[in-house]
This record gives C-alpha cells, sequence and structure tokens, in this order.
DNA sequence: CTTTCTGCAAACGATTTGCAGCAGC
DNA sequence: GCTGCTGCAAATCGTTTGCAGAAAG
C-alpha cells in the first residue's frame, strides 16, 4: 500500500471507532509501516520520526491502534511485545525467530503450505468445534549471522 | 511416557545439568504431565501435589527444567506464561489458542502438513541461511464453549 | 469551546532475587 | 557436612494509569 493509501485508511479506522487521528498515530504507523518485522517499543521510540513520543503515549496508541484493527500485537519469549501493521495492510506473512539475537523477520506465506494447514485447520474445526480466525507459523532456531 | 520412565528420565536430565532431584521438581513435572494442554504458574499452583509449593520456587525449578531439556516455556497474548513439558517427552504437537477464555489446548500434529512445512523450511533456509531448530503451528480463534 | 490526547510521574503486577534455614547426596 | 534448594519478603521492570495542560474537530 503506497504511504498515502495507508494515511487515509489509517484516518478511516480510527474514526470508525471513535478515535482522532493524530500526529503521534500517524508516526507510529508510519515507523511500522516501513520496518519488515516487528518492533519493540524502545525500536519505536529510537526511530526517528521528527517528532519525541513520550514511552506511554506510544503504549497506549498501540492499544488503540490495535482496537482500529489497524496494528497487531505480538508476545514472544524476549521481555518486549512485539508490533506489527495488521496483515490486511501488508501481506501474509510468518516468521523466523532468531534464539540468538531476539530478533523476528517477516518471510512470505507459502502457497501451498496455506493449503496443507486450511484442510488441516477444516479438519480440526470439524472435530473439536474450534472457530479459527487467523494462524500463526513461526520457525524458531538462528538467523545467519547467529548461527 | 510411563510416570516410572518420565521419572528416571527428570532425575537423569537434571544431573546432566548439574541439578539436584527434588520433590519439587519432580511434582511440577507430574502435573505438567498430567495436563493436556500447557499450564501457567497460578494453575501449578493450584493442581494437587500433595505438597505446597511455593511460587517463587515454581518459578526458580520452572527454568531449572527448562535448562535441562524437560519442559517448555510459551508465552502468549495473556498475563501468564505458560508450560509444559519438552515435546520429546510427549508428541509434537501444536496449540488452539482460544480468544475468548485464553486456554490453550493441545492438539496432535498432521502428517501431511508436516510435510509441507518442512519442504517450506528448507526452501527458506536455503535462500536466508536459517538454522531453524523446531516450529510452532498456532491456530487462534474461539474454542467450542466460547463461540 | 468541548472532548480527547499527551506527557509526566506514580502505580501495577508478573517475575526475579537476597537471605537464612532445610534437604539432597 | 557441604552445597545447593526452599520459602519468605523485598526488588525489578515492562506496562498501565491519574492528572493537568495542549490539540483535534
Amino acid at each position: 500500500m503506497s504511504d498515502d493509501g495507508l494515511t487515509n485508511t489509517v484516518a478511516a479506522r480510527l474514526r470508525a471507532v471513535n478515535q482522532r487521528s493524530t500526529a503521534n498515530r500517524e508516526a507510529i504507523v508510519s515507523v511500522l509501516g516501513h520496518a519488515s518485522r516487528p518492533l519493540t517499543i524502545p525500536e519505536i521510540l529510537d526511530a526517528p520520526h521528527g517528532r519525541d513520543l513520550a514511552q506511554s503515549s506510544v503504549y497506549r496508541n498501540l492499544v488503540v491502534l490495535e482496537d482500529a484493527g489497524l496494528v497487531r500485537r505480538l508476545v514472544t519469549d524476549d521481555e518486549f511485545a512485539r508490533y506489527e501493521l495488521a496483515e490486511d495492510l501488508t501481506e501474509h506473512h510468518h516468521h523466523l525467530v532468531c534464539l540468538g539475537c531476539g530478533r523476528i523477520e517477516d518471510i512470505p506465506a507459502d502457497a501451498h503450505l496455506e493449503l496443507s494447514l486450511q484442510a488441516a485447520t477444516e479438519e480440526i474445526e470439524r472435530t473439536t468445534g474450534f472457530r479459527t480466525q487467523h494462524h500463526r507459523i513461526d520457525l524458531v532456531g538462528l538467523c545467519r549471522r547467529c548461527a
């Protein structure tokens, strides 16, 4: 999505949940939109955005952005939560989790794998009554640099 | 694995990392071994084990048990971390994560899905240099009761 | 102008840690 | 008997929250 299209989507979805469109919120979405991986809050605070974000505002705004369906929160084994743009603003992807440096990288979803998972999901829903909303696939190991 | 076999494995792996075999540690492993899903620390404390575990000891012992390769720690979106027996003591499985009640249930791995994922993993390792140690697949949605 | 957002500083709560006494080996 | 485990209570630290002033609409 173009930066402009993204800006419009942000404004629209915030309005839809009765939240105001503010410079802080735009800045946070912009930072996430330019990353190829989920970011921690320290990383968001350190990223350049032409304005100094207060930590508490970032925490509060990420909750709002998540409610608005603009952002997804991930939790992993390390100390900080991580945030990425909602999948309908990016592309369906999975994650490589590095045990060495703690970094998480996005990886595009594989079509054949998605089909297998969809078949397995349907079988599970049939036998358990579970209603799937989305899935997560993570490969956990060591990235090239840490290997 | 039988309860006795498990007890021996626990003793052996603790010894291997220079840790003592204690009643608390056996009790924690036993509780996890009788659950069909990962448990939080409050759940472990509430489970009957014929002995009163101190919260701090449970936290400390779970770290030791994880080091010994007996237990795996999971983190999800809710407030508490969850613990389950290491996969070589159970069977390879994936998780159903319920957004309603927060519960996580084990689900056996599907052979065809595993093959697809293995193929995708090899391709990813080839192109990125990532070294996979294990993977996670979660279905996130609502369980039968919460649907 | 009114309502909501922001930044600061204080509160919260899951997890970790210091310490003195008890248990594994 | 040493050494390391246990329980208690206090500390830690990522995250949340109360409040007074600033910005969105």
